[in-house]
DNA sequence: CTTGACCTTAGAGTTGGCTCTAAGGTGTAT
DNA sequence: ATACACCTTAGAGCCAACTCTAAGGTCAAG
C-alpha cells in the first residue's frame, strides 16, 4: 500500500496526473487512510503501469480506457477488438507522419533554395516562394484534400476535427 | 476591393479565420465601406495568400508574424533570419517525425505479435505486452529522455512544454 | 416592405492532457 | 508547539488555432 507521492515516484507520473487519471476513470486507489489519503494496492500499481506503458506506446487516454476495460475481463473480449484499436492508432500515426513528411519536404526545399547569407533579404528566395505560393506546391499532391496538413492531430477527436497547425519545442 | 466573403472564397480561409488573423495582427483590410464592411485591396489579398502559403508549409502563426515583418521591409533583414526560422521549424518537424516513428514502431510490433482472432483475449499478446511494460521498451532508446513522446507538439511553445499525447482523426 | 444573405462586434467554447491554485487538513521531527 | 512536508478537494488555467454564438446592422431582389 503506497501513498500517492510514492506511486508518483515509482511510476514517473506526477501526483497531479494520477489524480487527473482517477477523475477520468483510468485508475483508482482501492483504499483510503483514516485521514482520507489515497492508498494504492499492488493491483492498483500494476494498473497505473499499464496506463503509463500504453500512453508511452502512443495511445490516447480514451483508447487506454477501452484497453483497460478489455484487460479487466479478457475472456469477454476478443483479440480482434484489441488489434482494431491498435491498427486504428497505427493508421492515424502513419497518416500524421505522412503529413509531416510533406511539410518537411516543403521546408527542406525552401531552405535549399536560399543561401542564408547575411546580406539583405531583398531577394530572399524563401520569402519569394511564400509570396508566389510555390512553397508547398511542389511537394503537396496536385488535388490533395484540404486536410489540415500540419503537426498535431492524429488521435481520437470524437467531435469535429478542428484544424490545428504546427508546433515546436522552441 | 473585395469583401470578406469574397476573400474567403478566393483564399480558402473562412471569414471567421480571416477576422481571427486580423485580430492577431497577421493581416488587415486596408479599407472599410461606409457601413463598416471590410474591403481588401490587392495588396491585402497578396498578404493573405502569403499567410495561407506559409501556414500550409507548416509555419505557426507566430512564425508567420515574423516572416511577415521581414517581408514588409526586406532590406532591413537578412536571408539568415529567414533561414533560421525555417531551419528551426524543419528541425522541430524532424524531431516530431522521429517521435512518431518510434510510436509507429511500437504499435507495429504490438500488432505483429497478435493474431487478432475472434477468440477470447485471455492471452492477447498486446494486452500482455502493455501489462509487462514491454510495449515500447523494445523500440524506445534504453535511457531515452522523458520527452513527451507522442503526437502533437513541435512548434513555438513559448512557455513550458506541457506533454500532450496522441491524437487521431477518428 | 419583407425576406434572406451578408456584414459587424465582443466574447465564449472546442480539443486533449495536463498543470496549477486556493484553502484547508495531516503527520512527523525538533 | 511549531515548522515543514505531505495530503485533500473543486475548479480554473494553459496551449494553438480556430469555431461559433449572440445580438444586431446592411443591402439587393422580388
Amino acid at each position: 500500500m503506497m501513498k500517492i507521492s510514492q506511486l508518483a515516484a515509482h511510476s514517473g507520473l506526477s501526483a497531479h496526473t494520477l489524480r487527473f487519471y482517477e477523475k477520468n476513470g483510468l485508475i483508482e486507489a482501492s483504499g483510503r487512510s483514516s485521514s482520507g489519503y489515497r492508498s494504492y494496492s499492488e493491483d492498483d500499481v500494476r494498473r497505473v503501469e499499464f496506463v503509463k506503458t500504453a500512453r508511452d506506446a502512443g495511445f490516447s487516454l480514451d483508447e487506454i480506457s477501452q484497453l483497460l476495460s478489455i484487460r479487466l475481463d479478457r475472456d469477454q473480449h476478443t483479440c480482434e477488438e484489441v488489434t482494431a484499436i491498435t491498427r486504428h492508432k497505427l493508421d492515424a500515426v502513419s497518416a500524421k507522419i505522412a503529413q509531416l513528411e510533406e511539410i518537411r519536404q516543403s521546408l527542406a526545399l525552401l531552405l535549399k533554395s536560399c543561401d542564408g547569407g547575411l546580406d539583405s533579404a531583398e531577394h530572399c528566395s524563401i520569402i519569394e516562394a511564400l509570396d508566389a505560393g510555390t512553397a508547398a506546391a511542389a511537394v503537396q499532391a496536385p488535388q490533395a484534400a484540404r486536410s489540415s496538413a500540419t503537426m498535431n492531430n492524429a488521435g481520437p477527436a470524437k467531435t469535429s476535427p478542428h484544424a490545428v497547425r504546427a508546433k515546436t519545442k522552441e
